[in-house]
DNA sequence: GATTCGTGGAG
DNA sequence: TCTCCAAGAAT
């Protein structure tokens, strides 16, 4: 049947319908799955560093981190972490700055101080010691649905269910779920899905095994292991026989996730600017992205898409005439000596962007207005800063060092 | 409900 | 190089 030829009302009615049917638990292959996942992971698992603690506080460190980012990232990160903030009241104690500086090259900075601003909480509310409800969990600041839900089942062994990116493939595929699971009613389902195979591995009694934990851990290892977003390894799947989308020779094509936003290209200049051996540079204010992390001073150029045609025609003109109009722009002031240092290249979610980094001198160092300062390299060195900027700075480095 | 937030791995 | 997307949350 033909869901575009149905009216708006038609289509509610049959989706119902399709819902009764669809949606219906059922308890035997849940549990088929379930026990197949559980055998699976038992000899498949990875050794991961935050799988050998059982600390609340340690697990939920690795689930923020892990958010949006890969596993390979975030265990250097993750060590460092545990072993500069070992507890959570030491974490509540540290200057955001420091906390930033172990964030730095992560990404998605709001997450590091939402993690100190919770260890606040933790601190001050809950004694130190991290809640084992799972509203409690959910009502901290950086804890949505997944995490509160992994901390739970990971930590505590509660049967409390999770949907990550592994696990809406995993699930998408398994029950051939073709309709995209970002919408609302496609992700409400996979939570309902998710939530049965928890409390199906819930009812299972297995001594001395946290066999929530396990099963919620298995799906998204599944994930990241074998059912992979392109050339899924069916042939060691557990699920193998158990696999909709594979049944159906269709695994290639789920999830559907709809078509991604276009990008953007963007540019930016920067100015290093120099005087007696010192740089200036600014720290980004509250409220905007990349908050309190410093930077060198910029300013984004317009005609981005005019601009990059320039480049690819080989008309290098807008380079050299527009930096003394934008460095007066940025600074107030115009720069001595201007030329050009770098380039970078790099991107965030839909933007491309180009940062043209120009260097050039002051006569004296201006006091600029009040988030900038004039400092050394070694500095810098103990200050947070983007990945864009930050390499701009080892720029600076070597170059320095004459390399 | 659509956007925004960063960065790097992997094909 | 370019595209996809990774243990999502907040607004």
């Amino acid at each position: 049947m033909d869901c575009r030829i149905l009216s708006g009302q038609r289509l509610k009615i049959f989706g119902a319908l399709v819902g009764v049917e669809t949606y219906k638990h059922d308890v035997t292959r849940d549990q088929i799955i379930v026990n197949a996942l559980l055998r699976w992971f038992a000899t498949n698992a990875r050794d991961l560093p935050w799988r050998r603690t059982l600390d609340p506080y340690a697990i939920w460190v690795s689930e923020i981190m892990l958010q949006q980012t890969q596993v390979k990232t975030v265990i250097p990160y993750w060590e460092r972490w545990m072993k500069r903030f070992p507890r959570v009241e030491i974490l509540a104690a540290t200057p955001m700055n420091d906390v930033l500086k172990s964030w730095e090259g992560l990404g998605y900075y709001s997450r590091a101080r939402q993690l100190h601003r919770a260890a606040q909480i933790i601190t001050d509310e809950h004694a130190g010691v991290f809640p084992a409800n799972f509203n409690t969990v959910l009502a901290l600041p950086g804890i949505g649905r997944y995490t509160a839900g992994a901390v739970c089942s990971i930590a505590f062994n509660q049967p409390t269910p999770i949907l990550d990116g592994n696990v809406i493939r995993v699930l998408a595929r398994v029950h051939g779920i073709a309709t995209n699971p970002r919408e609302n009613e496609t992700n409400d389902h996979l939570w309902q899905l998710a939530g049965e195979l928890v409390s199906v591995a819930a009812s299972i009694r297995k001594p001395g095994r946290k066999v929530c934990s396990e099963l919620n851990q298995a799906l998204m290892e599944l994930g990241a292991l074998v059912c992979t977003p392109r050339n899924p390894t069916c042939e060691k799947c557990p699920l193998l026989r158990n696999c909709r989308a594979r049944l159906d020779g269709r695994q290639h094509e789920l999830p559907n996730l709809g078509p991604r936003p276009s990008v953007t290209p963007r540019r930016f200049a920067a100015f290093v600017i120099e005087c007696d051996g010192r740089f200036l540079v600014r720290q980004r204010l509250d409220g905007v992205h990349n908050a309190q992390l410093w930077e060198f001073p910029n300013i984004e150029m317009e005609n981005a898409e005019a601009g990059r045609k320039a480049e690819a025609t080989n008309i290098r003109s807008s380079k050299l005439d527009v930096p003394p109009q934008l460095s007066k722009e940025c600074l107030g002031r115009s720069v001595r000596n201007l030329k050009c240092f770098c380039t970078i290249k790099h991107s965030i979610t839909r933007y491309r962007i180009t940062i043209e980094a120009f260097r050039g001198n002051f006569p004296r160092r201006y006091s600029m207005l009040g988030n900038a300062k004039w400092l050394r390299l070694v500095e810098m060195e103990k200050l947070p800063f983007p990945s864009a900027h930050r390499r701009i700075l080892v720029r600076l480095q070597n170059g320095e060092r004459g390399v």
